[in-house]
RNA sequence: GUGGGUGUAGCUCAGUUGGUUAGAGCGCCAGAUUGUGGAUCUGGAUGUCGGGGGUUCAAGUCCCCUCACUCACCCCA
């Protein structure tokens, strides 16, 4: 009896038209994150459960993966790579010195029901600075979810913050301090169900139709950014954390703007809130104009408290996180992926057996000129072999007989063109490179 | 976790009120074409109808269970 291979539901496998564009990604969200200091750290998927639970809230324990391992432990995989960040960080701050900026990348496992773009295994990219509370470290990350989304291909996408400080007061103000997580929950929604949705929910969990709208009015203020901060402030700036607030953002938005950032990338939303609890100040999320319904490609916060749970030194930390293959889901459909399912540009044709020797030369020279060359395994017709290049997304394919050694020159040819040149036998690199350049 | 939808060839799908050997397009393989792939022609292979069980003389079609995907809720990357 054969075992029916699959795989677990919202767990999946990568072929290489996934794969290629994955580790394209990834190399480039690494250099993002070095060219502006963060360092890279590692540690386990697998940690003792009480360092992950109670961090995210009732929600995220609930999806945790969690069991006894071999020693009776009580283990968990994590859910994030902030938590045990927070825990490294709590453990090694003596060594690593404040401020500390670090980014990771790697699998986190959440045990919820599967949607588009949602899965029970997927990778994040994070980057944090922590021992700092300067305001300069927040407003470095939108800096960074900037460039790194220009440099991952992406121009069409929002950066939207917000500064949990700023409804923290205004729920102060208007009532509803003790229900700050039912009231940010639902304020939440607000893009979803709409104002009466809100109020709906908001009604649900006790709070009066007055102070629902009020707080509905001032999470809907219209305008610019500079403008609705006005608004806030001239209603509310009297209270001392909705002011601390309101100032971070006003300094968060000139800087972003000095630093050459497009106004129109930065989106002030007063209704995102994040359900993970842990947040503190600053809040980010990133929406693909061209798809928003994926959800948030790139969140994060303010975390002030977050390492305060394994250390009594004041650890306060700021950061986002790349949801790579929420990314990568949404860049499938919107056909931004190439369908390419070879990491090498270039094909050897195995045109004649008898010269596989200098086939295999000619590659190595080529490879070790940087240029990726993969040398087709039979002698089949050449036709075959160009096909098979261009499906599997080779950009050029390499040609020679017994008349071109003759001669001693090299064919190439441009798959997607169609074209043919000849090439001396000692120019081929240099015949190969500006054709790669293009694109 | 809750509720709705979907699941037929590699892909996109058709398949009438249950009724013989389950179809189309595209793709794939071989040949026409033993030094060159987008065209044409000829020939060819395609499937436990997601899986299991049940009703029936008869199930792709009806019922139950299960798995996966998907949408909504919830939450989030």
């Amino acid at each position: 009896m054969l075992i029916q291979p699959r795989t677990l539901k919202g767990f999946r496998d990568y072929p290489p038209a996934l794969m290629i564009p994955r580790e394209g990604l990834l190399e480039k969200a690494r250099r993002t994150f070095r060219s502006y200091g963060f360092a890279p750290i590692d540690t386990p998927a697998l940690e003792y459960a009480e360092i992950l639970t109670g961090k995210g809230g009732d929600e995220s324990d609930k999806q945790l993966y969690r069991f006894k391992d071999h020693g009776d432990r009580d283990v968990a995989l994590r859910f994030d790579l902030t938590v045990p960040f927070a825990r490294f960080a709590a453990e090694n701050i003596g060594q690593l010195g404040t401020p500390f900026k670090r980014y990771a990348m790697g699998p986190v496992w959440r045990g919820e029901n599967t949607q588009r773009g949602r899965y029970r295994e997927f990778w994040q990219c994070d980057f944090d600075t922590i021992g700092t509370t300067s305001n300069a470290s927040d407003i470095e990350i939108v800096l960074v979810i900037h460039d790194l989304m220009r440099s991952l291909g992406l121009e069409r996408f929002r950066i939207h913050v917000n500064n949990r400080m700023v409804l923290n007061g205004l729920l102060e103000e208007i009532g509803l301090a003790g229900k700050t997580t039912d009231a940010l929950r639902a304020l939440d929604k607000l893009a979803k169900v709409g104002r009466d949705g809100v109020l709906a929910e908001l009604g649900e969990k006790g709070v009066a139709a007055e102070a629902g709208n009020k707080l509905l009015d001032l999470a809907q203020v219209q305008g610019t950014n500079d403008e609705i901060l006005a608004h806030l402030e001239r209603d509310f700036g009297g209270n001392a954390k909705t002011a601390e607030g309101i100032r971070r953002l006003r300094e968060l938005l000139g800087v972003v703007r000095t630093a050459g950032i497009d106004d129109a990338r930065l989106r002030l939303d007063v209704a995102i809130a994040r359900g993970l609890d842990y947040y503190t100040g600053t809040i980010y999320e990133t929406f693909l104009d061209d798809l928003p319904t994926i959800g948030s490609v790139c969140s994060g916060g303010r975390y002030d408290n977050l390492a305060g749970l394994y250390t009594k030194q004041q650890l306060p930390g700021v950061g986002a996180s790349l949801g790579l293959d929420r990314l990568i889901a949404a860049l499938e459909e919107l056909k931004m992926l190439p369908n390419v399912a070879t990491p090498a540009p270039v094909l050897m044709v195995q045109f004649q057996a008898e010269y596989l020797g200098r086939y295999q030369a000619m590659a190595r020279t080529l490879r070790a000129e940087g240029i990726g060359v993969e040398v087709y395994p039979e002698p089949k017709k050449i036709g075959a072999q160009l096909q098979y290049a261009e499906k599997r997304g080779f950009r050029l394919a390499l040609i020679a007989g017994a008349e071109e050694f003759e001669k001693g020159v090299w064919k190439l040819k441009n798959l997607a063109a169609r074209e043919e040149k000849t090439v001396a036998a000692g120019e081929v690199a240099d015949a190969i490179r500006p054709a790669l350049a293009g694109g």
